[in-house]
RNA sequence: UGGGCCGUCGCCAAGCGGUAAGGCACCAGGUUUUGAUCCUGGCAUGCGUUGGUUCGAAUCCAGCCGGCCCAGCCA
């Protein structure tokens, strides 16, 4: 879990002003917010918003924040939605003050429901749900009475108790709340408040048959918990009306103020949680974590760390204007993080064999490498040297241009931390690739500097061949192809084939841990990895959290 | 086209009547045994648009333009 000291520099806002203004005006005294998600998949990127947003609140106004689950339909909620969900916020490094499940107030909100009924204020329905969605009326023409509007309060309550006794199928009643046909606001024409279900539930199993919604339930798990300020997302506008209407006529204990912000949008990323799910289940990922899926345990798997998410998350802000973050914010988040964290090693993804003509065959030695070079105190690590070793193959290039400072026929780099070698003989295979190099070194070189103080422009990593360790190493890349996935006609043809790339034969060094999947590592010059779950010991498998930044790929291919 | 909401730099985002913060991206330099990091500098006479109020408007008012959301017995 997180042990960082960084505290997040989060920025005002407008939510946090109308909290500021509620508290100075005496309206709230301790700040209380919940985080909601319906347990029917797993979080993401959209859902830490959120949680940041929520609990970040509740931390800076000294009050409390409650991971409530809103599980209102038992057709879509189980338990293993439910775990995932509590280890992600904690994994994020929120603690919430109590984790309760909107099933639990199923009681009070049934009493609640039947206060309704007795009031006038709700009337059992038995139109189906066609004729229900005919008489709502459309967008611009209001929805009329049904047959059943006006039924008495007695006949009401005996339906609903009818209702929830068993007493009918699925869909043959609802329960409705009476407020107005002709409403502006299609959804204050009567909406349904109850619908019976006959399915067993992940929490209350078989007790109950009704099912309230997410209307009903919401505010009054609001009150019922004593959150002062219940945020959600746009969408939920147009509902909060209904979700006055129906505390104003029940009258609980308090009145929640409900606060809406903008969605997050990222690009290149879907936050569906309908799309992802069919990504999982059509087998088009990996899984719920796999490591190109934004999803919380997908990012835990690709190697963000939690502080990464959070800071991004307060990079972005809070608004209500709809807008789309690029994907470079959460690479600079990422990247930011790592860099302060990840100890240095050095491994090669695509390894091309050197042997140094020069260097005695039987010999072999350890030089040092420094684990992180901001911090010298870090302290530095022994690396073999020997005869052959393996360099990337990206850092040869027979015809180099005069821009390119690595090694080519004739030319000298600096092995890092090593010696300086100079390419000597191109081995090549039949087809005409290459095989290996022949190259000379310096032995004044050790350490990587000389006497005469020569410049050498260029540095490549390499590993000792006879003591490196060979490793699978998956190079990620953006799910999809398009900045908005999700507005096209068909998302699943704009996913990226390249989203995924693996090198079956990287060469590592050999100090590097490779079962630690919550160590970082920076790979030199190659960018930020961590050993994935499945990795052991006898077949280390990495996972590329994100590259470095590369000006040279800039540069080579504006040519 | 009924209702709700939104429009400040390429992407985010401060600003709340006194004369446009910051981040990302980008560009130009410097340091560098990672073409990384780090450091320095540059980057909106203009805030969707047109009018109005005012000594003064991104901030107030009106009209217009553009975008998003709502017609589940989903959340």
């Amino acid at each position: 879990m997180s042990d960082s000291g960084r505290v997040d520099d989060d920025t005002s806002n407008f939510i946090r002003d109308a909290i500021s203004a509620d508290i100075a005006s005496n309206k709230t005294t301790t700040v209380i917010t919940r985080f909601p998600p319906e347990p029917n998949g797993y979080l993401h990127i959209g859902h830490a918003k959120s949680i940041c947003l929520n609990f970040g609140i509740a931390r800076d106004f000294g009050g409390y924040c409650n991971l409530r689950f809103d599980d209102t339909n038992p057709e879509k909620e189980n338990i293993e939605y439910i775990n995932a969900i509590r280890r992600d916020v904690e994994w994020l490094g929120f603690s919430w003050h109590s984790n309760p499940f909107a099933s639990d107030y199923f009681d009070q909100l049934y009493d609640y429901a039947v206060q309704l009924v007795k009031q006038g204020d709700a009337y059992v329905d038995s139109q189906d749900a066609d004729a229900i969605r005919q008489n709502r009326g459309t967008l611009s023409e209001p929805g009329i009475a049904g047959p059943y509007r006006e039924r008495s309060a007695e006949e009401n309550l005996g339906l609903f108790e009818d209702m929830k006794a068993g007493k009918y199928a699925d869909g043959e009643h609802v329960l409705r709340a009476k407020i107005d046909m002709s409403s502006p606001n299609i959804n204050m024409r009567d909406p349904v408040l109850y619908r019976i279900r006959h399915v067993t539930h992940h929490n209350t199993g078989d007790k109950w048959c009704i099912y309230p919604l997410y209307d009903f339930t919401h505010g009054l798990s609001d009150a019922i918990e004593g959150v002062t300020h219940s945020l959600c997302t746009l969408e939920f506008e147009d509902h909060r009306p209904l979700y006055d209407w129906i505390l104003d006529r029940l009258d609980p204990p308090s009145h929640p103020r409900q606060i809406e912000f903008a969605r997050l949008q990222l690009e290149y990323s879907l936050t569906s949680k309908r799309k992802l799910n069919l990504l999982v289940n059509d087998g088009l990922v990996e899984g719920w974590d796999d490591p190109r899926m934004l999803t919380i345990s997908g990012m835990r798997r690709r190697g963000f760390t939690p502080e990464s998410i959070v800071s991004f998350c307060n990079m972005i802000g809070i608004t209500k204007k709809d807008s789309t973050i690029q994907m470079g914010v959460l690479e600079n988040a990422l990247r930011e993080d790592l860099n302060t964290r990840a100890e240095r090693r050095m491994a090669v993804i695509n390894p091309l064999k050197v042997v140094i003509e020069n260097y005695p065959e039987d010999q072999e030695e350890p030089v040092a490498g420094i684990n992180y070079p901001q911090n010298p105190d870090s302290g530095t690590r022994e690396i073999p040297f020997s005869r052959e070793i393996y360099i990337e193959r990206e850092d040869f290039m027979e015809d180099a241009p005069k821009k390119f400072f690595r090694l080519s026929p004739g030319r000298e780099v600096r092995l890092r931390f090593a010696y300086y070698i100079t390419c000597k003989e191109v081995v090549k295979n039949k087809d005409g690739s290459i095989d290996s190099l022949i190259c000379s070194y310096d032995p004044e070189s050790r350490g990587g500097k000389t006497a005469d103080g020569r410049k050498i422009k260029g540095t490549i990593h390499w590993v000792s061949a006879r003591h490196a360790i060979k490793a699978r190493v998956n190079l990620y890349d953006r799910l999809f192809n398009l900045p908005n996935p999700g507005a096209a006609s068909d998302f699943v043809s704009a996913i990226n084939p390249e989203s995924i790339v693996v090198s079956d034969n990287a060469m590592l060094e050999p100090s590097i841990n490779l079962t630690d999947n919550a160590l970082a590592y920076q790979f030199e010059r190659l960018g930020y990895f961590i050993s994935d779950i499945e990795s052991t010991n006898e077949n280390p498998v990495f996972n590329r959290t994100i590259s470095l930044r590369d000006s040279w790929a800039k540069i080579d291919q504006s040519k």
